[in-house]
DNA sequence: TAAATACATTAACATTTCATTAAGAAATTT
DNA sequence: AAATTTCTTAATGAAATGTTAATGTATTTA
């Protein structure tokens, strides 16, 4: 019974961790250790990996920074944190980065091991456009989502700020058709209620500005549903 | 901002239910409550939900019982378990079973609302809406439901309000048949009495001025029983 | 260390969209 | 003719959206 999932364990109490690791690898799983942050970084970039574990509290660079910074190139990969006490603040921190789950320490290891496979066994997402595209043609403008440019043809060239960028490749990826609200605020926002909502509406207004160079561009409001960018 | 998620909540404490319920109505869920598993597995026949959760501890039929009855009828939907206490064997099972999460109580509620979250956003909808139809031709019109566009073959068009964008489905689906008055009053007013008709009459004048633009479509009235969209 | 920059959120106010209700006329049924 | 149902326009208030500015918070630069 080979699994081959490979999880990324970024823990820095080396006893704990070592046991850990070896723990899941008995399990069939295939477990790289990382003992801080940074290093931590480094292995989540040199390999692809299935599933993410974090200890918060560790120095040079804590889990939740770590997690800022995975999420940032990686918006699906599923995150569990071990928080030392149960400080609900890191908790709830954890899930707005986006963590699938968190576990108090101590826990019981087999309770851990339920965990990965309910998360990795989830039936495999019937996922909102996951794209690598990153340059897109539209109107007169060009796109590179992964540099956050966004280039007039007449040589007008806009740094987007992360938010832009997102909800740009969103319109994008949806020309011409609904982008319903909830989906967008849930996956750039990872939250859907009043204030996520209004600030949307205000990166709403940014984007409108940005594409005014082509008049033909439009992001056009459906009420209560969404926002559709289209041409004419 | 609309959530319109809906949860069950299938909990015999009738205090804690109450609560709880009350808090998730408060965070825009439309909260069913079940006081035991029979009633749980009847309601859940009843209605969709988009997520359940469930006490393990109670009488006549305890949450691990009804979780394998919802599976063995729905595989995808979200469980979240309640246990009293941390009894490592009910957690794994309930794994086993497929939850996708749980909870020792007591709990803190809004580790409950981002556990909630975090569950609900990485399942996008499998919505029926997806799967609908939503692009139809009649007349010289056609009219495309999910962006709620009615447009004239000349170059005329419109942006329709969701209840005349409903109405006008519904005639369309029924075309040149009858559509009931109660039907639709039930269907998008979901309430059929003298206002909710008086506001009907007003949507289907609304959408006969829309179809002015193609003398040979009418919206015949059936006296007493409802309306009828047809051509010449 | 202080100032500047970048970014996201929140506030404030204007505008638009939308559903309901009111009111009187017209049509239909009895 | 009386009662009921439908038709249509307009008025009202609530909710959603548009937009600019202010606020807060890191990070970078000087």
């Amino acid at each position: 019974m080979k699994s081959n999932k490979k999880i990324l364990l970024v823990e820095d109490d080396p006893n704990f961790g070592r046991i850990l690791k070896d723990y899941l690898t008995i399990n069939n799983y295939e477990v790289s250790l990382a003992v801080n942050g940074i290093e931590g970084f480094e292995k989540f970039n040199r390999s692809d990996f299935d599933l993410c574990i974090l200890d918060i509290m560790m120095p040079f660079k804590d889990g939740l920074t770590l997690a800022k910074e995975i999420r940032e190139v990686n918006e699906i990969i599923p995150l569990i944190f071990l928080t030392a006490k149960n400080l609900k603040d890191d908790v709830l921190k954890g899930y707005k980065i986006g963590a699938d789950d968190y576990l108090t320490k101590p826990f019981d290891s087999e309770i851990l091991l339920a965990k990965i496979k309910s998360i990795l066994n989830r039936k495999p997402n019937v996922n909102i456009e996951e794209t690598d595209t990153f340059e897109f043609e539209f109107g007169e403008f060009s796109f590179n989502s992964k540099l956050r440019i966004l280039t007039h043809k007449e040589g007008n060239s806009f740094k987007l700020s992360p938010k832009e960028n997102q909800l740009l490749k969103m319109l994008v990826l949806n020309f011409d058709d609904l982008l319903p609200r909830d989906i967008a605020l849930n996956k750039i926002w990872r939250d859907a209620n009043y204030f996520t909502s209004r600030s949307m509406d205000v990166y709403i207004a940014k984007l409108r500005k940005y594409l005014d160079n082509d008049p033909s561009l439009k992001i056009i409001n459906v009420h209560g549903e969404g926002f559709r960018l289209t041409k004419e």
